[in-house]
DNA sequence: GCTTATTGGTTCGATATTGGTTCAGATTGA
DNA sequence: TCAATCTGAACCAATATCGAACCAATAAGC
């Protein structure tokens, strides 16, 4: 009659917990950064004691499966739970950070003289809006809100919708990945700020008509911000 | 159970609020510049706490959706809202050879550099491989066989999963209709030759590790192309 | 003009949610 | 028995959300 014993209730948990969140993460949403039920929830969901729960998500956390933040929750991290491999298909999705921090180092400097020659008044003026959106902010979740907007505004500035199309991979990409883990550990309201200049720097020297300061102020702000993802 | 909690209330009403503008804007008028319900208007609608329409309406303006002034209201912009929603999959939109080209222009000689630094020697034993096959071709179609060979295979010399999925876009677009009829008039034989010898610049210099001349020798392939194709 | 009402923007204290921690008591298995 | 482990519940601290008042720009009525 050991078969319930609260023991064995804990070690089976245990079990459906890990596959629930595996189950959660292939064919729910891909998506890391996808919010998981509470602890709380789990326990009542899985009838199990909290301590188990939390047990299994402490191994899911080494393990890099997901990440928890006290006050907000559990989400998915980047990395496939339970030694779930790459999905194949040449999908943007599995392209590393790293790949596409030197991809858009190459191909985004190239892009300010497209930017020069085509802009509108009117793209400037909802570049000059994003710029002061985000500095007014309040909230991180806010700034980025702006930061994203700014990103599509310069992308379509180009009036070209071949490389609209690239620049909306790039955001589906950076949207994946491991990239949210990173994010909120990096983003810090410094460096906020220090973005904020360059992307007036950029903005300015692309509404000066001058693509070769545009360029360099998009070089230095890309490398900024990898040197604040990789650590060089 | 805590399914009615005012929390989940507000991540529910999020998007509930979305799809109503959304509907709002597609079937109701198309036209911009209709004003929408006021947040408080919103608030007793929904039943959802301001905060959180102030949040999703937050979310709508950065995507440009709508418009909003202190004092007048909440309007819809011209933009379709749900922009961003879209993901910019395999749907090659109709992007204009001259588009392209003027991508091309900028993007690929930037990736020169890569493919100094990430090829390896099989990369350039490949790349030889299409240069002799593409010249020993009897007939145009062999000769663009070879020739797209080619392409992937610089592509694939960048070692970089991003840029390689760039250039597949680049050929799924050359491949599309307009452009493919074009073509045909433009390749010559004697312009055949000269391509051949424009590709053999373009791989010495790679294989030479010297990116500056890479660069400067896709720029002029790319330009001697568009010469043909548009005349200028 | 002036006043008043409306409306989006802001602030702030109160409340709720949530992962993290502690601990006395029960359970387990050697 | 007895040491190890699990349990349940309370408590803690970080975070998010709420509600309500207040602010500033605009519109409407006089």
């Amino acid at each position: 009659m050991a078969a319930d014993t609260s023991r064995s209730r804990a070690r089976e948990g245990a079990k459906r917990i890990r596959e629930f969140i595996v189950a959660a993460a292939v064919e729910g949403t891909p998506a890391p950064g996808t919010k998981l039920p509470t602890e709380r929830e789990l326990v009542k969901r899985f009838n199990v004691p909290r301590n188990a729960v939390r047990k299994t998500l402490a191994e899911l956390e080494a393990e890099g499966s997901i990440t928890r933040h006290v006050g907000r929750g559990t989400f998915l991290a980047g990395r496939a739970p339970g030694g779930i491999g790459e999905i194949p298909g040449d999908n943007v999705s599995h392209t590393s950070p790293a790949e596409l921090m030197d991809a858009r180092l190459r191909i985004e400097p190239a892009l300010a003289e497209l930017i020069v020659t085509n802009a509108t008044a009117a793209d400037f003026e909802r570049m000059e809006a994003c710029l002061e959106k985000a500095e007014k902010a309040a909230t991180l979740d806010e700034f980025e809100l702006w930061d994203a907007a700014l990103h599509q505004v310069l992308a379509e500035a180009t009036h070209n919708r071949f490389v609209i199309r690239i620049l909306d991979m790039v955001t589906a990409v950076r949207r994946q990945a491991e990239w949210g883990k990173l994010k909120d550990r990096i983003v810090t309201p410094e460096r906020r700020i220090r973005y904020q200049e360059e992307h007036r720097d950029i903005v300015g020297a692309l509404k000066e008509r001058d693509a070769e300061r545009a360029r360099a102020s998009i070089v230095a702000h890309l490398q900024h911000a990898r040197r604040n993802l990789f650590g060089f």
